[in-house]
DNA sequence: TGGTAGTTGTGAAAACAGTAACAGCGTTAC
DNA sequence: GTAACGCTGTTACTGTTTTCACAACTACCA
């Protein structure tokens, strides 16, 4: 299994890998990459390493081969299904940013509490009623759910997509989630980031002034 | 120094201090605590430790006081003031949620540079032209970033604001940023975190078949 | 042909984060 | 009064992630 912290590189690598290298260049050394996404190199061979992928010495890395071994183990075999649960700013705004970037994984449904929104296309994908939560994410087969429901509702949501076959969740409810331990929970609170650099902010000032 | 996580958790602990018990409560066991926040009783003693609060035995921890302990570690003296560039759709979802919510943290000032929003208020916030980025830094003594721009600006974007003053970014933009040592920077690209839920959401459905 | 420069892959060590375990101490029960 | 209970604070342990260091390898050059 694959680390958590390598998988988020990886997909970092691969962005950089198309189209974010020299056109033209095919060889492409640990160091180079490391430069790229501010890594150490050796940091990025432990992570190649856990692909199984290997470049050649004095050579280093074929940018084609390497971006598809990445794909291979990141995306698998037909890529994700996803939904996105609460249209409100932030939900309409993550949905049309991802529909900008070409990727494996498509939002192929968004759901909202607000009735007047279902049954239409907003931000370019089909928004329907929550009370189909169920029905679509069965039919629809999908694996993963992006969560941007107010805090008193996403435990609900979330209890109600697991329930429906989901495998994965982006929490961006600022509450903690209840999920069984084989379901995927990753939390993105906006508050506790911004708080977080908040204070490493200050500790670098008194640092310095010290 | 506390370390990264535990910061992140504190925040989240005084959160829920703050509202989520039940009305009336004085005191509060760390596996209640720990409950709430969904981690172990061990985890939430370990983080208070960090803070030097302590609790009493058989009584637990009395939950004023310890919000105010938290309140007093993270946001330190006077409360951080907080810059958001690029008023897209992302930015302006971020800036209303955090508009939403009692915290320390304030968004003082926004920019961007579509010069037709500048010197308008935006989702309750200012908003200036991105040419005055150095001068509301320095006049607002703003020490905090939220850069939710294009991913060709990012880099551009961040040198202009630690050059101004900033020591913490939080970078919503999906592209790595070259900051100095001095600077803390939090990345939150959304593709990466999906595609990470998605990879382990994979494996977890491919485990349960196999 | 042999030497050199420069890279990869990986074992070992270090740093970091989380868990378990337990001594110590109020509180309560009797 | 004192024994038992249940919780905290802390130390020791376990597991994970990152860094270091170097053998092995390839291409190139003289």
């Amino acid at each position: 299994m694959i680390p958590d912290k390598t998988v988020e590189r990886l997909s970092l690598y691969r962005w950089l890998l198309e189209g974010r290298v020299e056109p033209g260049t095919v060889h492409l050394f640990s160091h180079q990459l490391a430069s790229m996404a501010c890594v150490t190199p050796a940091q990025v061979r432990r992570d190649l390493m856990a692909i199984g992928y290997t470049g050649s010495p004095n050579k280093g890395y074929r940018v084609k081969d390497l971006s598809k071994s990445i794909g291979r183990v990141i995306d698998g075999d037909e890529p994700a299904q996803v939904a996105l649960v609460g249209m409100g700013n932030l939900g309409r705004a993550i949905v049309s940013f991802l529909r900008g970037r070409r990727s494996a994984l498509k939002v192929v449904a968004t759901f909202d509490s607000d009735a007047t929104k279902a049954g239409r296309m907003i931000s370019g994908c089909m928004c329907y009623p929550q009370g189909k939560i169920e029905e679509v994410i069965e039919e629809k087969r999908i694996s993963v759910a992006i969560l941007t429901v107010p805090a008193e509702a996403a435990q609900k949501v979330a209890d109600r997509v697991v329930e429906a076959g989901v495998r994965g969740i982006l929490n961006y409810a600022p509450v903690p989630l209840r999920v069984p331990e084989w379901v995927f929970l990753e939390n993105r609170d906006v508050t506790a980031a911004l708080e977080k650099v908040a204070y490493f902010a200050r500790q670098s000032a008194e640092g310095k002034s010290r």
